[in-house]
DNA sequence: AACTGTTATGTTATTTTATAACAAAATTGA
DNA sequence: TCAATTTTGTTATAAAATAACATAACAGTT
């Protein structure tokens, strides 16, 4: 992710967190700020050793508490599939994911909010659902299952290294 | 999952193995019981509990080597949300997964091949792709992500658990 | 049947990922 | 300033996954 896009989404974050009286800690800044640097999906214990590279002797559950966070927030998303974590690209809107994953370098593309809304759509359709809200009321017969939440995530290669494997094949 | 179609799964799974040459050894073949008996998403610990219940004492890589085989011949799935492995409902035909997933219950329900088609097939427009097989081939300019694979994860509440919690309000 | 390469299993030990539990500190609101 | 709440510090442990290597079973060939 360029420098400029870190920027803006960085202070997109700290506006939301305002907005919503959300507490975006050092240690949670700090985290945040870790994620867009690398621009790919990070463990929880590679974020762990960064902040001990600043000088502190942080313990496991620090790392997890800031990261739990800021995913409870909409600020990254959990990438299942490699057991870490990503910024999320869009975090004012709430939603589930839609991730592309590269399998050889872990970079981690974000799809946009329309198509997604596409997807969920079709899967709601599909599923026979009611809205995550109503799991709790009164609940018609016809309904089969109650989405609260997805995780799509596309796994193959990105640009950069299909045209690195390319290269080094010639 | 009622017993009948337990026994039309497992016989599947049988017969596709000789097709292919696969070695279906007792271990896979207990394990793929395992899976089917239950009906829901296993973790491999929980796999391998049953494993130790039939009197031997298998350790760990036991369970994650039969889970790994059925998986990477498709007769499993993987539910990365809840580290967990449930039995494919369409073995026959190479897919990735959409699985709607019970948050109280861990049950797994696996919707059907038509309605994958069209999501992955929305994807894949969407990322404007190239197809797994063509990863290593040449890299036209224009795609800019080759996928492989993917893990589609609905999260929410069976009927079963709906219901459920609808009486105890009460 | 005996030989040989390959595949699967048995087993020990470790690594990696994640969380429970509780004390201390900081923050918020009254 | 006090009390309640939230966040952080810290120790310890649990849960999930794999590395590595020895042994055994199997498949194909002679």
């Amino acid at each position: 992710m360029a420098k400029s896009a870190r920027k803006v989404t960085f202070e997109k974050v700290e506006r939301l967190c305002k907005e919503r009286n959300l507490r975006l800690t050092p240690i949670r800044k700090r985290v945040l700020e870790i994620l867009l640097e690398e621009g790919r999906a990070l463990g929880a214990y590679e974020v762990l050793e960064s902040l001990r590279r600043d000088g502190f002797k942080h313990q496991p559950p620090v790392a997890y508490r800031a990261l739990e966070f800021l995913q409870e927030n909409g600020f990254v998303h959990r990438v299942e599939g490699k057991k870490g974590y990503v910024v999320c690209t869009s975090p004012s809107e709430p939603h589930g994911p839609v991730l592309l994953v590269c399998d050889s370098c872990n970079d981690v593309k974000e799809l946009r909010t329309p198509y997604l809304n596409e997807i969920a759509g079709g899967i709601r359709s599909q599923c026979t659902l009611g809205s995550a809200s109503e799991a709790n009321q009164h609940h018609a017969g016809k309904q089969e299952f109650l989405v609260s939440a997805h995780a799509i995530e596309i796994l193959g290669c990105c640009k950069q290294c299909s045209e690195a494997s390319e290269l080094s094949s010639k």
